[in-house]
DNA sequence: GCCGTTTTCGGCCCGACTGTTTTCAGTCG
């Protein structure tokens, strides 16, 4: 069992504790192993063989023996047990807006109500709000909650929350009396995904905003609304057509306070927990509005001065996880972040000739407007017919092609490339003789996905090897909320790469940003260069190359790991074409 | 269940908002 499977058991377990009414610390205890897990920068199978679980913070003795199990044995009574225990019902009653555990396990032990189903009978009748504790408001809201529930509390990409994120911040910007605004939460720390937005506001006055907000084109329902703070269920359409349901929060505050509250709503949670104990420590107070000791509140200008006060490092948002990033910043060993400006060109694109929209000559004119000096064409190979690939006759005069354009650009040099297919035995999708003529080779896996995690390694780790191959395109195969990754041995892929110098692909499109961060700064500690590609299938496709220097800075990288910070007269002299 | 420069017990981040209450519990982030 993997590193996500262990996480998701440990976060679920948590949950059926909290349903039977366990100790919050108990469940916090669960949850806080889950996450620990989930971002473990090592293999999880050897930290266990090692016998090293004990020394990740937040793993005990008792979560020690339960992963043990887990990754050694595949299953777990105590977790079997519980699941048999706990209904399912109430575990999807929790998405439910104001509806948290208590509440459901009143309303099991009570109505006996363990499915969604009864619990709309139960609203529609009346029975919930004769409830101790419930009353005909909660109710409703229940009732309203389930009407959204397939859309709402559901986690979403981070374009999509950003786009939405961008219409309230247009919606409420002209309002008289704004300071300071900005958006915070996982959307500022560049999470792939996203479940809610969170707007700050600095302000003379907040009711005018608050009015603004909760009045926005498609607010579809007000969840809260106070003096500094307002909550709406927003809906909005994105340019390719899908629509996008999310909460968000508007918090209003003193403008002296906007560092604070920055700070405090851009998360993590963990992270603000650590800066706060830091704080304690330190025999001062931090929350949303000051940090203050004795001699009353300290004033800060901005997070710089907040995080100076605390003896740190400005940290960047990206870093805010508690993995580390306190001790960097006290030691002064924070990364020098990648930046989008260092990137200079982009390696993994498509065209016209299989599955794009955009011709060479369009593609080549998009990449200079972008201020890069190359771009990489890497059409689909032969094999992978439904993405019109690229027999090698058509490859053959791609070639050509790109040799003419390359004679008559000025200013842009393109990179002739292929996206191979690495095919179910691990050999390529076109013979040697015709990838020597390439200057790289991007190899991806697309079809048979279905196979052991065994097989799936062995199949890369061939590619890794052939020496044709310059980088690994998506890794994992993961399409963010639709798809999870192939099972693979990432660890060994790593460590085959850091050995052949093979290149690993950060695929910046959002729906797949595959390597995941976590991976990313392992690839670090071995020495694998990593390469941010947007995988564009048009002109426009090509500006998601930030979304990788997003997973590049979560993944603690600096210019020199990422392989397209170099010139294109680098990189030529590298490929020896 | 975890943790320790208050170290093997007694803590565990903290504030806003809501709906239910007559002073607070539950939820949320």
């Amino acid at each position: 069992m993997d590193r996500e499977q262990v996480a998701a058991i440990l976060a679920e377990i948590g949950t059926f504790l909290e349903l039977r009414g366990e100790s919050p610390f108990r469940v916090n205890a669960y949850h806080n192993g889950a996450r620990a897990i989930s971002q473990l920068e090592e293999d999880l199978a050897t930290v266990v063989r090692e016998g090293r679980l004990s020394s990740i913070p937040g793993i005990g003795e008792t979560l020690r023996d339960k992963i043990t199990m887990l990754v050694t044995t595949g299953t777990l009574p105590f977790y079997d047990k519980l699941k048999a225990e706990i209904p399912p019902g109430l575990v999807e009653m929790l998405r439910i807006p104001g509806l948290g555990p208590k509440k459901v396990k009143a309303l099991h032990e009570s109505l006996g109500i363990d499915t969604l189903d009864k619990l709309r009978q139960a609203c529609e009748s009346g029975a919930v709000a004769q409830l101790k504790g419930f009353g005909s408001k909660t109710q409703s809201k229940i009732l309203e909650g389930l009407t959204f529930l397939d859309e709402i509390g559901n986690r979403v990409r981070l374009d999509q929350a950003e786009y939405v994120a961008q219409g309230l911040v247009e919606g409420i910007k002209d309002v008289p009396g704004i300071q300071r605004m900005a958006v915070c939460g996982s959307i500022r720390r560049r999470r792939e995904t996203a479940k809610d937005i969170d707007l700050l506001v600095s302000a003379t006055e907040a009711g005018p905003i608050m009015q603004r907000f909760v009045s926005l084109p498609g607010v579809l329902q007000v969840t809260g609304q106070g003096p500094t703070k307002s909550s709406v269920i927003v809906r909005r359409t994105m340019p390719s057509g899908s629509t996008v349901t999310l909460n968000a929060d508007l918090r209003v505050v003193e403008d002296r306070h906007f560092p604070f509250a920055l700070h405090y709503f851009t998360g993590s949670k963990e992270h603000g927990k650590a800066m706060r104990l830091r704080a304690i420590q330190r025999g001062l107070k931090l929350n949303e509005y000051e940090l203050a000791g004795e001699a009353g509140s300290i004033p800060c200008a901005d997070e710089a001065d907040l995080f100076q006060a605390l003896g740190l490092a400005y940290i960047p948002p990206e870093l805010r996880e508690d993995t580390g990033e306190l001790l960097a910043a006290e030691n002064g060993t924070l990364p020098t972040l990648i930046e989008t400006r260092d990137i200079c060109g982009v390696f993994h694109n498509h065209t016209t000739a299989s599955d794009g929209t955009a011709s060479l000559d369009e593609m080549a004119r998009a990449a200079q407007a972008l201020g890069w000096t190359y771009l990489g064409i890497a059409d689909h190979s032969q094999t992978l017919s439904v993405a019109n690939g690229l027999s090698p006759q058509r490859l053959l005069a791609q070639i050509e092609e790109i040799d003419r354009l390359n004679r008559k650009l000025d200013g842009l040099r393109l990179f002739k490339g292929s996206e191979v297919d690495i095919l179910a035995d691990g050999s390529l999708d076109y013979d040697d003789d015709l990838l020597a003529k390439l200057d790289y080779v991007v190899a991806s896996v697309h079809l048979h996905l279905n196979m052991s995690r065994e097989q799936m390694t062995q199949r890369i780790l061939r590619a890794i090897r052939h020496p044709k191959v310059t980088m690994l395109g998506h890794a994992t195969g993961r399409l963010l909320l639709r798809r999870d990754a192939y099972p693979v041995d990432l660890e060994a892929v790593l460590q085959a790469a850091a050995e052949t110098g093979t290149l690993i692909e950060i695929n910046a499109d959002p729906h797949r940003l595959d390597l995941d961060w976590t991976h990313c700064k392992r690839a670090r500690a071995l020495g694998v260069q990593l390469v941010i590609n947007p995988d564009a299938h048009s002109t426009a496709g090509l500006a998601n190359y930030r979304y990788g220097v997003d997973v590049a800075r979560r993944g603690w990288l600096e210019r020199q790991h990422v392989f397209n910070t170099l010139s294109a007269d680098e990189v030529a002299r590298l490929w020896k074409v």
